[in-house]
DNA sequence: CGGGACATTGAAACGTCTCAAACGATGTGG
DNA sequence: CCACATCGTTTGAGACGTTTCAATGTCCCG
C-alpha cells in the first residue's frame, strides 16, 4: 500500500499522547472544517471519508489545491493563519489536534515532530506533482493523472473507484473548466481506458495504457 | 523585509550547533549540486545567489519548481532520496548540512526542527501560490507574478531588479514555451509596467498596476 | 415528486503552442 | 584580442485545444 509510506509512523506511547489531545470531529458532507486566513488554531488528521482543501480567488473562481485521504494531515498554518479553506466532500470523521497544545508536544517530542516533518515534505512532493499536472494542455491527460492519483490513494478495486467529489471540484483540481473535464471523461471512455459508472464511480478498464496516458508528460 | 518572516529563528546556541555541522559550497553557475533520485544525503541553505530546483521530464521538458534565494532552504528528501534537481543559476555559496547528522540534532532539539517544520510549511505554500500561477491563461499575468514574487525575495530596488535566470528557465517555471515568455514581457513593455533592460535586469515603471495585474486571478 | 444544482453537448472565440527563420549574446580557442 | 561556434532569444504565421456562451439534460435533496 503506497499509502502506507506516508503515514507517521508511531509508537504506542506516542499514539496514546497525541490521541490524549485529540478531539473526535464527525462533520456532514459539505460541512466547512476552516476557512481561509483563520487564526490557526488546530491541525487535523483524516480518520475516514474525503476532504478538499481549496482557496477562492478575487475573482470567484475556487482553486482545490489537495483532497484529503484517510491518514492525511492538514490544516498547517503559515504564520498562524490558514492558508486555504477545508471543506467535507463526503461525511467524514476527523482527529482534531490543538495547536497550542500540540506544539509543546512536537517541541518535546523530536521523534513525533520527525514524522510530522516528513509528512509535510510529502504534501511538497504533492504539490509539485499537481503542478506537473497542470502544465499538460491535454485535458485527457490531467484527467488520467487524476484518476491514477485517486487510485493510489483510495483503498477500493480498480472495478469500483469511488469518486466522492463533484465534476466542479475535480475541474477546480485540475486547472480545468468543468465543461473540459466532462469532455475528457468522454475521451477516456472512448478510448476504452475506463468506464464511469454514473458521477460518482469509474471502472478502470486498462490500468496500463491508463498509466501510460497519465505519465506522457 | 518579507523574506525575513520565513527566516528560521535560532538562537546563538542553535546557530553554533547547526554551524558546527554545516561545510560551506562554493559552486559556479551552472554547476548541478543534486541529481533527482540521487540519495539525500545533505540538506542545503542558500547563503549567497541563486538557485533553481528543477525536474526533468520523460517527455525531455523541464519544470523549474522553485528559485532559491539567500536564507532558503532546499534539498529535503522524500522516502531517503530528491525529489528534484538542484542546480546554480549564478556563482553560489552553499551551507550543506549532513542528513544524517542534521537529523540527529533535528530529533534532540526539538525548538529547532520547529523552525524546520514552520520552514516546509511556508514552502508549501510557495507550491500552491505557483499552482494558482500555472492557473492562469494570460501569460502576461504570470509574468507579472513572477515579477512580483521575485521583488519579494530579492534585496533590489524596483528600479533595477535582477532576473539572473534565462527566459527558457522562466518559462520552466511559468509553465510556457519560452516564445510566450518573450512576448509577454513585451507586453508589458507595452503597457508601460515595466521596462527590461537587457535579458538580466527589469525595471519596475508602475508597481501599482503590476501587482493589480498579478492579483488579477 | 418537484425544484435547483450539477452535468452534458454544441459552436465560435481566444490565446498559447508549434514550427521556422533571423538575430543577439556568450564563451572558447587560435 | 578577435573570430567563430554555440546557445539563447526574438519575431512571425498557422494549427491546436481549451474557454466561453448557450441550451438541454440529468441527478439528487428536501
Amino acid at each position: 500500500d503506497p499509502s502506507d509510506a506516508e503515514a507517521i509512523r508511531l509508537t504506542d506511547r506516542q499514539r496514546e499522547e497525541l490521541a490524549s489531545l485529540a478531539t473526535i470531529l464527525h462533520v456532514k458532507r459539505r460541512a466547512t472544517i476552516y476557512l481561509e486566513d483563520a487564526v490557526a488554531d488546530s491541525v487535523f488528521s483524516m480518520r475516514d471519508g474525503v476532504v478538499k482543501a481549496y482557496r477562492e480567488l478575487a475573482s470567484g473562481k475556487r482553486v482545490v489545491h489537495a483532497f484529503l485521504f484517510p491518514r492525511d494531515l492538514f490544516g498547517l498554518a503559515d504564520g498562524g493563519r490558514y492558508v486555504n479553506s477545508a471543506r467535507a466532500v463526503t461525511d467524514a470523521t476527523i482527529y482534531r489536534l490543538p495547536m497550542a497544545e500540540l506544539s509543546i508536544l512536537l517541541r518535546h517530542d523530536g521523534d513525533l515532530q520527525y514524522g510530522f516533518l516528513a509528512k509535510v515534505t510529502h504534501e511538497l512532493r504533492e504539490a509539485q506533482r499537481r503542478s506537473i499536472l497542470m502544465n499538460r494542455r491535454d485535458a485527457a491527460g490531467r484527467l488520467a493523472m487524476f484518476l491514477v492519483f485517486v487510485g493510489e490513494r483510495v483503498d477500493a478495486p480498480a472495478s469500483r473507484l469511488p469518486l466522492p467529489m463533484t465534476r466542479s471540484d475535480m475541474a477546480a483540481f485540475l486547472g480545468l473548466t468543468l465543461e473540459a473535464v466532462s469532455r475528457a471523461a468522454r475521451v477516456l471512455e472512448r478510448r476504452g481506458l475506463v468506464k464511469f459508472d454514473g458521477l460518482h464511480s469509474v471502472r478502470i478498464l486498462d490500468p496500463a495504457r491508463l498509466a501510460t496516458l497519465a505519465a506522457a508528460v
